[in-house]
DNA sequence: GCATTCATACTCGGATATACTCTGTCCGAGTTCTGCAGG
DNA sequence: CCTGCAGAACTCGGACAGAGTATATCCGAGTATGAATGC
């Protein structure tokens, strides 16, 4: 059971966007965390389908969040690049074999299917609770506050 | 992010081996299962080596739970099948590109990590709270009292 | 009748192919800026 | 000097290969059983 790395590099991603004053290209997105652009666009079109991120075309287009950073959760931006999909899929071996589950006890998940979806429940709620917002503040907190001024200086300027 | 179909497998066969007698043999579960014998023997040799069954070989050999099924947590079933490594895995990407974050800030997780890590702790947390006495009981409780008997009376004659 | 030996049948374990998803890349469609010509 | 137009440069978006992992399978190594044999 493993994240896609493209998870990460999105939420740096909106991280990033939550302290940019316009659009931002891919190619700056990628420059400044030096990854490949053709690869990150794929995530940051995922995002737009999504509906997180909107996207503008042209010589001073890129991407802008659609939302303020206290609106998007760090669960957002992972269900955008991972799906919607839980990580764990019941496939009802339950009804399998010479004594198989049947009828009205199979109208509701089994035990170990419900405990799984508590996990995620658990998971996902954790997330939830983190916003963008927060992650912009945490790095402020921990690398000080004239390191979004830089980022920004450097956005403009290029 | 998908878990392995695997996981399911084996947490199933965890429950039926806390309620048999003896040692069980692959085959005899994956028929119960109705899945194949040679795929579920790579996830119980998963489980062997986590050192949550013991395999004995010979005529009536079989698998058997090394503990009660109390101590048998689902978290460690999954661990087992799935591996200890997080699902979360941090590049440190904020490392790279023209105003990298470097020295003594790097020596902690950055927000982004710490937010992931932390929503993995609480689904480990929620795994661990179930044991497979716990899903045995509930069995019990969605088939009724007979299930059991059902399942090791085919054990013992196939 | 009993102990020993041997063949057998059954078990697990690791080594071996295949399918699918993640990773990474490429080129085309569309939009905005800029320079130039004309009025 | 202002306006309209054409070209160009820059952007996003979907279509196209390669690598790694999950899935599924096979055959060989090892052991307890049970019958046959000798005492």
């Amino acid at each position: 059971m493993k994240m896609s790395a493209g998870v990460e590099w999105a939420v740096h991603c909106c991280v990033v966007l939550s302290q940019a004053d316009g659009p931002v290209p891919a190619q700056r997105l990628a420059d400044f965390h030096g990854v490949s652009r053709t690869y990150l666009a794929k995530h940051l079109q995922q995002l737009s389908r999504a509906g997180l991120v909107r996207s503008t075309e042209g010589r001073v287009g890129g991407y802008a969040l659609t939302r303020s950073a206290e609106e998007i959760s760090v669960l957002d931006v992972v269900l955008a690049i991972e799906g919607r999909e839980p990580a764990f899929r019941c496939t009802e071996i339950r009804q399998n074999g010479p004594l198989p589950a049947t009828g009205e006890v199979c109208r509701r998940p089994c035990g170990i299917a419900r405990a799984m979806y508590a996990a995620e429940d658990a998971w996902r709620a954790s997330l939830a609770a983190v916003s963008v917002a927060d992650l912009a503040t945490g790095v402020e907190e921990d690398t000080g506050a004239q390191t979004f001024v830089r980022l920004r200086g450097w956005l403009a300027t290029g």
